[in-house]
DNA sequence: ATATGGAGTGTAAGCGCTTACATTAGTTTG
DNA sequence: CAAACTAATGTAAGCGCTTACACTCCATAT
């Protein structure tokens, strides 16, 4: 019941009459230590409820099985979903998670990247891939491996993520299918955002191959959240022509959309059609139920977590992982009216 | 460019032409430095790019500045948000945040806990107050501050979080007030989760309070998904006399039966009511919106975060703090039907 | 002038662990 | 049967940091 005081590799060794030597190798590495001698070291960390100290096994050692993830905010069911699958597979490789939030700023990225190494890090998930030289460099300097996720990154580097330009652009090519030629985008902060910034390109140069040139493409950047994406939607309307389609940069921004279209009276996808980007939960709960892009977030956490151990215990890998995406069609995706309003 | 020696406190104490000791002084406890000195060394650690070894720290301070959270699960919007402003009050603090998850299983929880204490957290913060006594006796011998969140607990130990059972009850009262006798819950599993049995009991103590007794009050325990939400509420749909209003013990499995209820043609409010609980995005965004329970899980981050801090330097803390909740009437409770069907 | 005290800094002893190397005992081999 | 291994264990040197204590100044009190 008492606060004991925390039991020692010492305290192990000389219950089990063996130096701590021995304590350590049954712990490590435990073939090297004969059966019996093991089983009589394994009573005395029972008996004592002994469990090594971080601290001096992180010193002597000069590793921690500790891995370090730095996302934009857990807030966000994509990132929620994919840090969890990455902490699961982490976890049966023996590691342990320190996650930090950057909340989209690359200087508090910064800042995190520090702490981290700070504490021995072993290797690093960070989302995406731009950010800083700054910021690369100083990981790079410190030997740290680390991996952008979420997207494909550029030249150098690691990464297992989604082709988000493609994919968009496929999304386009199916709305494009239905006879659209008037379409709009709603699409998330690109600003140091690659995911963001991939999916407009990716729309803009689908419409742009179907000879619908930028200036005739309204892009709105909205923040994640419904009301943001309602009033996006809203100003796209009063646009004069009216776009027939609005493809939103995430599910989020969709249906705000979707629920300013009810607002005003328009049916979707009858009067407009909306798509959305992502496939989470809400997608499939909203009336009518959202066209969209599945984004596996779980194989992607998984696939970074065995990517990462790879790395950092330096066995070949592939420079980049896509994890492919699938284009969901379901119910805000039809086609252009026949009399469109103007 | 290349991967450089990290540089150590020796390193810089020689750049400065100081001891170690009062390098380690500048960066803990400034004011015992004098000006000069200091500012000689600050631009030592600048120059070499110093940054502390958080194992050297930890082994020498008896101190992490880490503390723990295990949760069931990130993969869950009442976790991750909760979670989320846990870390920033955290990150406030100077703290980092190690997160593992159970998957509501005490075993798991168990093991994590013991991972935790190995990397020597300050603290630790644990979700609700249903586990084996073993784990928190563990705790307690290791002299592990920790706290109970997302409900009130039991006799002792420390924690902030809500009235699950007296919420339940104020929902079911609004319920009962609206004229439903035919009550039905559908409840998230109770097993090792005081959350969700905290609000089964409040339902059905309310319903108690009003006549109904548990023989009349049908209750089906389901998963946190929709489709175990929808399986529930066919089921429920199929009794007869058929409830009139549905309770449910979150809004993922109130999303799920309101689903169903669309596709058994069954109107809602008209023909039957169905409540939530937790007021997540999903609740405002389908038709009609959700009648719930707010539980403003980002204030109970905070909170969690401010109390785990004071346990941590034992300053005085109050040993609950109750999070208030609040009842959201939308659109899927109304009065029941004047000629309920049988 | 001498004693006193406080401020600033240095010295050095660990914190709990891993691991290179040394030692011992037991097993093969020529 | 001695030499040469091999396997199991012990010895002890740090890993990078904090901190109790010691020391040196120099200002102030006597």
């Amino acid at each position: 019941m008492s606060e004991l005081a925390k039991p020692t590799l010492d305290d192990v060794a000389r219950a089990a009459g063996v130096s701590t030597a021995t304590v350590s190798r049954c712990l490590n590495a435990p073939d090297l230590v004969i059966a019996a001698t093991r089983e009589r070291v394994m009573q005395a960390v029972e008996a004592l409820g002994y469990t090594p100290d971080f601290g001096g096994r992180a010193l002597a050692s000069r590793r921690t099985n500790t891995v370090g993830a730095i996302i934009p905010t857990m807030d966000n069911a994509i990132f929620a979903r994919g840090l969890q699958s990455f902490q699961e597979a982490l976890s049966r490789f023996g590691k342990t998670l320190l996650v930090a939030s950057s909340g989209y700023s690359p200087a508090r990225e910064r800042e995190q990247m520090e702490v981290m190494a700070g504490r021995g890090v072993d290797g690093m998930l960070l989302i995406g891939s731009a950010r800083p030289e700054a910021s690369v460099e100083f990981l790079r300097r410190r030997g740290i491996p680390f991996l952008g996720a979420w997207n494909l990154g550029g030249e150098d580097g690691y990464f297992v993520g989604f082709d988000n330009r493609a994919a968009a652009a496929g999304l386009t090519e199916a709305v494009l299918a239905r006879g659209h030629r008037r379409l709009a985008m709603i699409a998330g902060i690109t600003y140091m955002n690659d995911r963001a910034a991939d999916r407009m390109e990716g729309v803009r140069s689908a419409a742009e191959q179907a000879g619908i040139g930028a200036d005739q493409l309204p892009v709105i950047e909205a923040a994640y959240t419904f009301d943001d994406g309602a009033k996006a939607f809203g100003e796209l309307m009063a646009l004069s022509p009216r776009p027939t389609a609005v493809l939103c940069g995430n599910d989020v921004l969709a249906v705000g959309a979707l629920q300013k279209a009810r607002e005003l009276g328009l049916r979707v996808p009858e009067d407009v059609s909306i798509t959305g980007f992502d496939d989470i939960d809400l997608a499939s709960v909203v009336d009518p139920k959202l066209t969209t892009v599945r984004v596996p977030h779980n194989r992607m956490g998984e696939a970074a977590a065995e990517m990462l151990i790879k790395l950092i215990s330096k066995q070949p890998v592939e420079r980049r992982i896509e994890i492919p995406t699938e284009i969901i069609e379901r119910g805000t995706l039809g086609p252009p009216p026949a009399d469109p309003a103007v």
